[in-house]
DNA sequence: ATATGTGAAAGAATTCACAGCA
DNA sequence: TGCTGTGAATTCTTTCACATAT
């Protein structure tokens, strides 16, 4: 049983999943779920939600599932949600700002601490109940509150400048918005999201497939 | 050489990574690249880079490396970035019209060709020179429009409904923001973007390694 | 000399299949 | 019986290493 590390990427990502599912259910009011319909309605297989789980400790009961409240407060531990982090945002355009506003944030523990930017006009606006500040104070303002996750919504061309101070300052957890691949010591984890590389994908899949880029529209006749 | 099909997503992803590196590289005067290089810029290996190439042809040119306008025009083609895609947009929301923001967006060829949203209030608006219409007209508008690729951007409660209209009026691929599990027939294609997963991967990196939550700050003295 | 393209090898992730427990 | 937990088998992905071309 239990974790000898070396959890994959993908397994981590499921857990997220099966944890959205998990609460979902218990507002349903059921009590126990089988890996079965866990993995059903994740989009995955029954094995697979058995060996994610099988990393982390025995959680089931044979012959009758999980316990749901039990596995929700296992995969909360499993994450780190049952404390919470403190997380600032740097680059207050639009993006960034639409972020801050994500239903899902707060309820997880996710506490906005601060906000940056780099353009004067923003400096002293509120996003989220929280005064923009100045580029400037960054490292300073990152240490002091004791920010433990950062969010790069800024544009490709400083977002490593960005990210550098933002290691030394400490921080060891960043989500990046930039489209630009970016480099972070070791210790540092660094997630990021490429809406273009998605939106390609997409393309290829038309351009590739078919060739018909869409299914006709049904004749009304 | 060349495509007998089954090319992963983590290829075409990268695909896209090489393309857009290139595109710099380009700008900078090169005329050539060799497959080392590129995977150091874009954070991989050069044989990782060769077979990602050779699913689709032979590019390079041996002792020399890629000449970077051939190969940005081969990707471009792979990728169905040729010709443009009409993309529609449902749910005019915050995260919804930053999205239509983003820069690299039109100048791929992704082409806004309607925003919908269900708020009346909403309705009539503008969104980046497109009015938003109203969600009664989706799958009529996407017919007459020719839309090939929506990007979903409601609420999770109501996402699998807009998917299965979207899908009926015939779009086969589809970028959903709703953090839930949907379920779009075979040849439909859908990507899913998940920030509550990726933050949720932040907290378990920073919970299970260290301990410590943060670096400590360095000491002035 | 240099760097590609590609089979073969190694390494990961997923699925199978079944022993074991409620 | 029903469903978990897990080694073994399979499949998928990445890396190696080298013959081949410029």
């Amino acid at each position: 049983m239990a974790s000898s590390r070396k959890v994959s990427q993908s397994t981590v990502g499921r857990l997220s999943l099966y944890l959205r599912l998990l609460s979902e259910v218990q507002r349903e009011g059921r009590l126990t779920l089988s890996s079965g319909e866990l993995a059903r309605r994740c989009g995955t297989t029954a094995a697979q939600v058995r060996k994610d789980l099988s990393f982390f400790g025995t959680f089931g009961k044979r012959g009758l599932g999980y316990a749901v409240p039990e596995l929700i407060e296992a995969l909360r531990s499993i994450l780190g949600l049952e404390r919470r982090w403190k997380v600032a945002l740097v680059g207050a355009g639009k993006i960034g700002s639409a972020l801050l506003g994500y239903q899902d944030f707060r309820r997880q523990g996710f506490i906005i601490g601060a906000v940056f930017d780099s353009d004067p006009a923003k400096v002293g606006e509120r996003r989220h109940d929280v005064v923009v500040r100045p580029d400037a104070e960054l490292e300073r303002v990152l240490e002091e509150e004791g920010i433990d996750i950062v969010i790069v919504a800024v544009p490709a061309e400083v977002a490593q400048v960005v990210v550098d101070r933002v290691v030394s300052a400490g921080v060891r957890a960043i989500l990046n918005f930039a489209p630009t691949k970016l480099d972070v010591p070791a210790e540092v984890t660094l997630k990021s999201v490429n809406m273009a590389v998605e939106l390609e994908s997409l393309s290829y899949a038309l351009a590739s497939s078919g060739k018909r880029p869409r299914r006709p529209a049904v004749s009304r006749g």
